[in-house]
DNA sequence: TATAAGCAGACCGACAGCCTGTCGGTAAGA
DNA sequence: TCTTACCGACAGGCTGTCGGTCTGCTTATA
C-alpha cells in the first residue's frame, strides 16, 4: 500500500491531479479529498508536500504561468520573424493549450473560481507583458510603431484584452465582432500606426 | 428576545453588517456566524432572507453598484459642466466612498476576496462604462474627441485603469507616476486629442 | 564484503474544529 | 386564524493537524 517517491515527483503528481480536477469541477468545487482519492495518497501526505489547498493552487498557477512564459519567450526571441507577427504569436500563447479544451475556459470564469482566475491572470500578465513590451520597443526602434511608453502600451493592450475577451460578458456574435474591430482600431492608435493597417493581421488572433 | 421587522428592513440590516464585516475581515474570512452575531439574529433568519452566503454578496454588490451608478449618472447629466470634467468626475465615483477609508481597498485586493473583487468590478464596469461611453460620444459630436468607437474606448480606459491602479501590482511611487503618465498619454491617443492636452486635468484623478 | 544500526524523509489516517445550509417548530401582527 | 418573520439544534462536509509508522540510504563495525 505504501509507496514512497521522491518529493518532486509526488508534488507533480498532486499538481497533475489538481489541475485536472480544478479545471473540471472548479477550485471551490474540488475538495482536498478529491485530490487525495485521485492521487491515491493519504491526507497527511498532501499536507506534507503543500501547506494548504491554496498553496496547491499557487504552485499550479506558477507551473502554468512558467510554461506560457517559456513559449512566449521562445517566440519573442526568434528574430527572423517580423516583430508584428511575433507579437501576435505571443498573444496566442496566452490562450490555454488546446488539448485541454474549451471546458477549461468556461470553468475558469465561473464565479466559484474567482480566486483561480485572478491568480492565473496575474501570473500571466506579469510574465508576458514585459515580453510583449520588449517586442513593441523593438518595433518602435524599427520605426514601425510610435509610442513613448512601449511597456505600458503592452500592459494596456494585454490586460484589457484579457478582461474583454474573457466570456466574462455574455455577448452576441455581432457584439464580439464589434468589440474586436474596436480593439484593433484602438490598438492602432496606441501603437501609432495608420488606421486599418493592423486589421488584416490581427483579425486572425480571434478565432 | 424575538423582534419582528419588515423583510426589507432586516435585509438591509444584514447587508449593512455584511458590508462592514466583508470589508474588515474579507469575504472568505467572514463566517455567516459573524454576521448573525453582529445583527443579533438566528441562523434561520439569515437563511430566511437570503438563500446563501454568496447571495448576500450579490445583493451587497448590487447595492453598491447601484449607488455608484446613480452618482455617476447624476454627474453625467449635468450638462452645464464641460464634457471632459464630467468624465473625470464620473471616474472619481468609481473610487470607494472615502468614509469607509482605505482599509477597504486593501481588503478587497487580498486573494481571499477574489470573488468579492470580481463581482464588484463586474458590477461597476457594466454600470459605469455606458455612462462614460455616452460622455465620450458627446465629446466626439462636440468635436473635441475623435474615435469611431466611443463605447469601447470607455471600456478600454475604465477596465484597464481598474486593473492597473488597483494595488494589484505592488509598485514604487515612481513606477506609479510613470504608469499614470503613460495612461494619460495613451488616453490621449485613444480619444484622438493632442499629446499633452489632457495631462493637467487628468493628473488630479490620481491622488 | 557482509551485516547491523541509525536516521531523515516520505507517508498514514484518526480527529478536532469550523462552517454552511436545512428543517420542524414557534411567536406576532393583520 | 393565517401569513410572515423568526428561532436554534443538527447534519454533513471540509480543511488542516498530529503522533506515529515505514523505507531505504548512510555509516559503523567485524
Amino acid at each position: 500500500m505504501r509507496v514512497v517517491k521522491e518529493a518532486e515527483e509526488r508534488k507533480n503528481e498532486i499538481l497533475d491531479a489538481a489541475e485536472e480536477l480544478f479545471v473540471t469541477k472548479g477550485y471551490d468545487g474540488t475538495s482536498t479529498g478529491d485530490i487525495l482519492d485521485k492521487v491515491g495518497i493519504a491526507r497527511g501526505t498532501l499536507y506534507y508536500h503543500f501547506k494548504s489547498k491554496e498553496d496547491i493552487l499557487d504552485a499550479l498557477t506558477e507551473r502554468i504561468g512558467n510554461a506560457m512564459f517559456a513559449s512566449a519567450k521562445r517566440v519573442a526571441d526568434d528574430k527572423k520573424i517580423p516583430v508584428l507577427e511575433r507579437i501576435i504569436k505571443c498573444v496566442a500563447c496566452l490562450k490555454p493549450r488546446s488539448d485541454i479544451g474549451n471546458e477549461v475556459i468556461k470553468q475558469v470564469h465561473k464565479p466559484q473560481n474567482a480566486l483561480m482566475h485572478q491568480k492565473m491572470e496575474k501570473s500571466i500578465l506579469s510574465g508576458v507583458i514585459p515580453i510583449i513590451g520588449g517586442l513593441i520597443e523593438e518595433g518602435v526602434s524599427e520605426g514601425i510603431f510610435t509610442t513613448k511608453y512601449p511597456l505600458y502600451a503592452a500592459e494596456m493592450l494585454v490586460s484589457y484584452s484579457q478582461t474583454a475577451f474573457d466570456d466574462n460578458f455574455e455577448q452576441t456574435e455581432e457584439e464580439t465582432m464589434l468589440r474586436i474591430k474596436a480593439f484593433i482600431y484602438h490598438t492602432e492608435k496606441i501603437l501609432g500606426v495608420a488606421e486599418g493597417s493592423l486589421e488584416d493581421k490581427m483579425i486572425g488572433m480571434f478565432s
